[in-house]
Order: structure tokens, then sequence, then C-alpha cells
DNA sequence: TGAATTCGTTCACTTAAGTTAAGAAATGAA
DNA sequence: TTCATTTCTTAACTTAAGTGAACGAATTCA
């Protein structure tokens, strides 16, 4: 499980063994059952995720009500909000499936990049990435409606569509459940007629 | 004019003399007429923004139609999207107001770090807070009706409101001018009796 | 396994945004 | 200042999302 990991780093930095072990030491990989909730709304944590298998969500209760604002699936990670800010997190972040995890505490860190300089040049490549990613992402949300964005949704993402629940989209999408029915039966119409 | 720039920047580290003096030397301030692009679809840049004074704004043309994603005004700053990836601009960048802003090559950057590190701190701290707030601003938007973000924005950014031109801002909150003009009447309305 | 809950779809009705059009107000240029 | 253009508002009509309810299917778990 942690050759998921050093794979997916070798897509930017070199490591050597003497490296790899310092990240196996640490002891960040974690396993989490679908369900499981990571962190809590008003709760302070530290700790920041990499997916390497399975998906997670963040997602708002507003008036009672779920508001799913990302998903994260394999090889993506996530520094909550309440981290970078240190104050009490505004949002949830559970488990969409069984997922394997690492969860890090970014004070780790600072000893790592000591100790390795490669891993912070690694880290600040892999935010910029995350940066640039988000923009677009936030435009492309704008700039299109619900059906846009769901007919985008299936070309780029298409796993999400079948990994997971129907409610879970529609609210990521910025719909409810009923609309992403609507929609879909509108769309197979058109594709049919 | 660098005055502002430099009250600005006290706010983060103290700079010398010669650090201030480095900066001036830079020759990146610059002022732009209202209606100026600044970037077009298609084009190549190096250069990022800083507003010291004025307002920019960022916006694509879908379909013939203007879609404004967002604006900067006083001691905001903006790294255009095709600066990170090296790729051509899929947007356009242009003056609101008459503005005063400092344009910058991120490859100058690279001396003045080494020159004065302070300068990376300040440029990372300064990323990092943006980042959190592009997070919850998206989240924001995603958790809330056109509406709610129209009365959201008269609470956080009420200039905008009065600087603005009603067409930009309705893109804006992601509906068209008449939709705009309707919900003010609404809330107007709602506010009367 | 079987009962209970959650989930997804459909429907009828309501609400708000899109569209088209027209006219008033503000802005800008000659 | 005047004429032309752009901007803002209003209105009538269309389209799509929200709401509440019902029902079968899938999932959970005791």
């Amino acid at each position: 499980m942690q050759d998921l990991l050093f794979g997916f780093i070798s897509k930017y930095v070199t490591l050597t063994e003497d490296e790899k072990n310092a990240i196996v030491s640490l002891n960040i990989f974690r396993s989490a059952k679908k369900g499981t909730t990571l962190l809590k709304e008003g709760q302070k944590s530290n700790d920041g995720y990499f997916v390497l298998k399975g998906c997670i969500r963040t997602y708002y209760v507003i008036d009672g009500e779920e508001k799913t604002t990302a998903f994260y699936t394999e090889m993506e990670g996530l520094t909550p909000h309440c981290v970078i800010n240190k104050t009490p997190s505004e949002y949830f972040i559970s488990c969409v499936e069984d997922s394997i995890l690492t969860i890090a505490d970014p004070e780790m860190e600072v000893d790592i990049f000591k100790k390795f300089p490669k891993f912070e040049t690694l880290c600040r490549v892999l935010s910029e990435e995350l940066l640039a990613k988000q923009q677009i992402n936030f435009d492309e949300y704008k700039t299109s409606s619900p059906e846009q964005r769901y007919l985008n949704l299936l070309q780029k993402r298409p796993d999400l569509i079948q990994r997971v629940p129907q409610h879970q989209l529609a609210s990521y999408l910025g719909i409810k459940p009923q609309s992403l029915s609507r929609l879909r039966a509108r769309i197979l119409k058109k594709n049919k007629g």
C-alpha cells in the first residue's frame, strides 16, 4: 500500500531508500471504513489527508441539510481550511467508501523539510498544481448550468458518478436529488429522440 | 503611490530602506485607464498583477457573452492561470476603473528571493492566505442561491456594488442582468412590507 | 433473514431564473 | 451640448429548479 504513495511521488521527485524509510517511519498510513467521519464541524484539527485508495468528501450541514462541496479520490490530497486557519472546522469530512489514507500533521512536515528539502519542493509543486486546478474548477462551475456541470462531470470524472450516491452528487452539482433525476431523464430523452 | 504598497507589506514583514529601494528599482508600477485590457484570451504572458488603487476583473467570453469570474480591488493580487500553467490564457483581464497596479514577471522574483529571502516568506504567506480565501469563497458560492450571494456581497464587499456595472455584477453572481434587477426589486419589496 | 431505514425516481405544483422586447436613464464622444 | 451608445429596469412568457408527497428498490443491521 506504500507503493501507491511512492509510485505517485516518483512522478515529481526521485526518492532514495533512506527517504522512503523516513516516510514509512512516520506511520501516517490509515485505513477507514465507509461512512467514517474524519473531521466534524466545530472540531479543531491539524491533520491533512491524502487518498491512496477510496473516496472521501467534504460537506457542510446547512439548515440540517448536507451540502457536499468536494470529493477526493485516488492520489488527491486535502489540507482542511481549519488547519491553515487554526480555527474550528466549518465542515465535515467523511469516507464515501472504505479508504486507505495518509493522515499527517503539517507540524511533522517542518521536521521532514529540514531533513529532506526535496519534500518541500514536492509540496510546493503539488499545492501550486492544486491551486491552478481549483481556480479552473471554480470558473467552470460558475460559467455553466447544472446540466452542463453534470455532463462535464460525466466527461472528467465518470468514476464519481458510479461510486458516489446520487444525493451527494446532486448536492455537489448544486441541485436537489429530484432535480438530478429529472435532469438525467431529460438528457436520456434528448439522446434518444 | 509606492507608499500604498509598502504600507500593505508592512503588515506582514518589515522592510529596510535597501529592500524598499530594491523594489522601487524593479520599475513595476503601472497605471491603466478604465477599460484597458491587460490580458487577452489566447495570449501568453508571465505577468502577475497587484492592485494598489482601482479595480480589475477576469472574465471569459463564452458564446459571445462575457462571464465575469472575479474582481480584484485595493491590496488584492492575481497570478493568472496561464502564468502558472505556461499555456495561452483562457480568459481576459481588464480594468473596471482607472487603476494603479504593480505588474511583475515571476522570473524577476527568483532574483529578488535570492537577494532578500524575506520576500519569499511574504509571497508564501500571501498565497496561502489567498488559497484559503478562495476555498471559502467557492464553498459559499456553491452553498447559496443568487439572492443569498447578492446579500452576502452586500455585506462583504459593499464597495463592489457601487463601483462595478450591474451587468458585470450579475455575471459574477451567476445570473443575467435582468435577473439581478428583479432580485433587487424583490429584496426591496420584502424590506418594505 | 426480515424489518426498518435510506435512496432514487416520478409527479403535480410553486418559485425563480432565462429570454425577448421595449423604453428610460446614464454615459461618452463628436 | 447633442446624438449615439451603453446600461438598467420592467414586463410577459418560457424553462428549469425547489418542494412535498408517494412508492418501489436497495441497503443496513439486528
